[in-house]
DNA sequence: CTGAAAGCGCTTACAG
DNA sequence: CTGAAAGCGCTTACAG
């Protein structure tokens, strides 16, 4: 593996190959008029030499290598918060991030291999996606040209040899229960995301084994949801409200859905938090200006972009990552929207 | 304009320039061994073609167009919210956003020269600015590779020829006073950003303004400050208490400091708006948060943002603007942080 | 299917 | 400061 980078000719190639230039010029503009034994033979060359088109060159020599952070757009502070993440470590490392706002429909639209085909074109070395669903068929158009790609706390489980970052979701959805129940509240509520969000799964199924371990009987009556977003929130209290035993305490799978909650409780004329405590998920600003400010679950969303780039970086650089899947943990914030449940 | 896309050649250029393919070749790459007469008309024919290096012409069939973004980072709530305008108006135009971080010392140790050669080289387009401080010497640089520039609220006046896109803030200054002094205030005191800029100075003027054609005298002992961060609402706060005459109204310069307001007027015991009313700059969630809401004079930054982008579209386009400064209305918000001064 | 030869577009080194 | 000449790296057209 001799790689004299920036040194590299066609000619270099040739020579290696044992065929001419133009043999090794048809290959690499993918023509068809070369013997397939011959194509392997050039491209095990090019492999070897490390050779790269003036174009590559150039543009690898005009600046930083760029990584791709594809999001869905900058309204939620959960994709901020990881971009930030993200733009830190690249100005540390000296790479440049391409923004790529994708709806889900847009992405199920695009052509995989136009896609994959225009960021080798345009030189781009990586993919960072803080986005729902991506296809299989498109994961494997970036592999099979070694394109790098990390997905931000996926969806839903990912096939092997994709890579992933995520936050300890069951372990925070566990701390979230035990520290109600160690203010000494047993009628705990949860209000949830998407059935459909791994990350909604986990949480839930923390909060049930917080319960479980406390020999604490789970009721049907007391779990709700169905997205992230602060209306849930609302419609959540509301029906738990509506029960003759009613929950003195409740588990927001997000801190939207929280403040949510902590509207209709106004409305409603119900304190928090002495007639109900309330925890939330997240950490972003949101939980720092609700008033009571809010106790919550913080997801270290900056860390998580600076391991997705890292990740990244390793991918791109050849190393072989230990773990297709990480989980950064996530963190009890205590403040003012807990205590202990009235007599 | 005969630009026939893909086939223009540096020779063609250079006979309709006069000159030889060397000198073309030079000034492509921003040499400064070209007399500036020659230079120009070089330029002239390069527009007048539409030529486009190699590169150029590979990333160019490769992808959308590459624009910098250029700020300080992500921690503050302007920057994010003038991007999400950019990156919005981004997607529909078919751009992409290249995200740069840039601190204010590394922009002056730059290259200029070396810098403005990346950009053309790695393909990119144009170059929207959201950070303090850009030589004269480093925007000649993007000039005359003709990259268009646009600088969002530039801290200084810019030299004629640099496109800029800011807020009205001198009405937005004069706003937020009229609203205190129709609310029966006539104590109003003024919380600013630093010296050195310009949105500051012109509040401060419109703030002064709305007094003066009230009749009411400038206190100079009402008027303090020197950045836009929440601890000169907690050291301007208390500044003002300690006055035998305090204020009974505060305009703060931006919402960060009326946060800081907030925060010291709790400690001291101060009912905001029962005992002091505050108006904020900016609009930003920020905003929203606090407790009490805030009364605000927002800019209107995704406006801002989507505007920058449009102007630096216009301008790749070769268009000619109208004028290189457009200020987007500032409007005033008015929450539940101001009341009528106690009688 | 392959490669010697010609060609293309740009850059470099240097004489004036 | 300018450009004729040489050169570089790649591609194209075509003979075998």
């Amino acid at each position: 593996m001799t790689k004299v980078a920036g040194k590299a000719t066609l000619a270099m190639v040739a020579e290696l190959a044992g065929v001419s230039s133009p043999t090794v010029s048809k290959v690499l503009n993918g023509r068809d008029d070369v013997a397939e034994s011959t194509r392997t033979r050039v491209q095990e060359a090019l492999a070897t030499i490390g050779y790269e088109s003036p174009v590559q060159r150039r543009v690898r020599a005009a600046g930083p290598p760029l990584v791709d952070f594809v999001c869905e757009g900058l309204s939620s502070a959960y994709a901020v918060e990881v971009l930030r993440g993200v733009v830190e470590h690249a100005a540390d490392e000296n790479i440049e991030i391409v923004l790529s706002q994708v709806s889900p429909e847009l992405l199920r639209e695009t052509d995989h291999e136009d896609w994959a085909n225009r960021l080798v074109e345009t030189g781009r070395k990586g993919l960072i996606l803080v986005t729902s669903e991506m296809s299989e068929a498109q994961l494997l158009s970036f592999q099979r040209r070694n394109i790098p790609v990390v997905v931000i706390d996926p969806k839903s489980p990912l096939k092997d040899g994709v890579v992933s970052v995520g936050a300890t979701n069951w372990a925070g959805g566990k701390a979230a229960t035990d520290h109600l129940l160690g203010l000494g509240h047993s009628k705990i509520a949860y209000i949830g995301g998407p059935e459909s969000a791994e990350c909604h799964v986990a949480r839930l199924h923390g909060y049930m084994a917080a319960l479980r371990s406390n020999g604490i009987e789970i009721r049907p009556e007391y779990i709700t949801g169905g997205g992230f977003k602060s209306d849930y929130g609302v419609t959540g209290l509301a029906s738990f409200a509506a029960l003759d035993d009613p929950p003195t305490a409740i588990f927001a799978s997000s801190d939207s859905i929280a403040v949510g909650v902590i509207e209709e409780a106004r409305r409603r004329g119900i304190s928090i938090p002495g007639d109900l405590s309330l925890v939330g998920f997240d950490g972003t600003y949101l939980s720092r200006q609700t008033m009571p400010k809010l106790t919550t679950v913080a997801q270290p969303l900056g860390d998580m972009g600076r391991a997705a780039l890292r990740s990244v970086l390793r991918l791109m650089a050849g190393d072989t990552l230990e773990s297709h899947h990480v989980e950064l943990a996530t963190k009890l914030i205590v403040r003012d929207s807990t205590t202990a449940p009235r007599a």
